[in-house]
DNA sequence: AGCCAGGACTGAG
DNA sequence: CTCAGTCATGGC
């Protein structure tokens, strides 16, 4: 069963003439996508929303209210999320790297997406998934999202490696892979999430998955 | 009752 | 560089 895999084009066509268009990311302005990039480190979708909808009662789903308010009211309101000390914390320096530049945000659209990347990994509590999360899905700049699930998808489709690979050898393979567009590395992570969320929850894997019961 | 979620940092070896 | 420990809540 390993000597027919998939490439990842076929992979990405097949979840997607399954599962179809996910317009993503979940999130109704830039802001609050970049606020959910954080909050969801390690944490299950479901507990963010319950955040993200507290800091929209509060008002305080924008930069400046949110940098202004004192901290120990912003923690109960980010408190179903876990770990709310540091993502606050996290939160709180990368809003203030932001309130920086935020402001015209055509920097980032405009300056090389290497540079803006590192600037995003410099802020304390921003990794490789939640800068990458950022540029790609706040501000449409190609940049490929590799999470959990994106390696236990692979691993089980046959790329072992990536079980135990750096985020940026698995990145680095699957931009080379895939044209460089933004539309397309949007549309394959939310793809990869969905399908991992819905069908491919069980370890140790994937025999009810769609992909198992095409390539037998 | 555990176990795990769309991670990242820290300190130790 | 690799890696366990840490942070903490809600749902199954």
């Amino acid at each position: 069963m390993k000597q027919n895999i998939q490439s990842v084009i076929d992979i990405y066509n097949s979840l997607h003439s399954i599962y179809g268009p996910q317009d993503w990311w979940p999130g109704e302005t830039q802001f609050e996508i970049i606020v959910g990039a954080v909050l969801t480190q390690s944490t299950a979708w479901h507990n963010v929303t319950l955040a993200i909808d507290s800091l929209k009662k509060n008002g305080l789903m924008e930069l400046k209210p949110l940098l202004e308010v004192n901290p120990e009211q912003v923690k109960p309101l980010i408190n179903p999320v876990g770990f709310f000390n540091v993502k606050y914390r996290r939160l709180r320096n990368l809003l203030e790297y932001l309130s920086g530049h935020f402001e015209n945000f055509e920097r980032f659209r405009h300056l090389p997406l290497d540079l803006l990347r590192n600037e995003l990994l410099n802020v304390s509590g921003v990794g490789p998934e939640t800068a990458d999360s950022i540029l790609l899905y706040a501000f449409d700049r190609p940049t490929f999202v590799v999470d959990a699930y994106t390696r236990r998808l692979f691993s089980r489709l046959g790329y072992d490696w990536m079980e135990k690979a750096s985020y940026e050898e698995i990145q680095k393979f699957l931009m080379g892979q895939l044209p460089s567009d933004y539309k397309i590395y949007n549309e394959f992570h939310a793809l990869i999430v969905v399908h991992c969320k819905e069908v491919c929850r069980k370890k140790p894997l994937c025999w009810t998955c769609v992909f198992s019961r095409e390539n037998p």
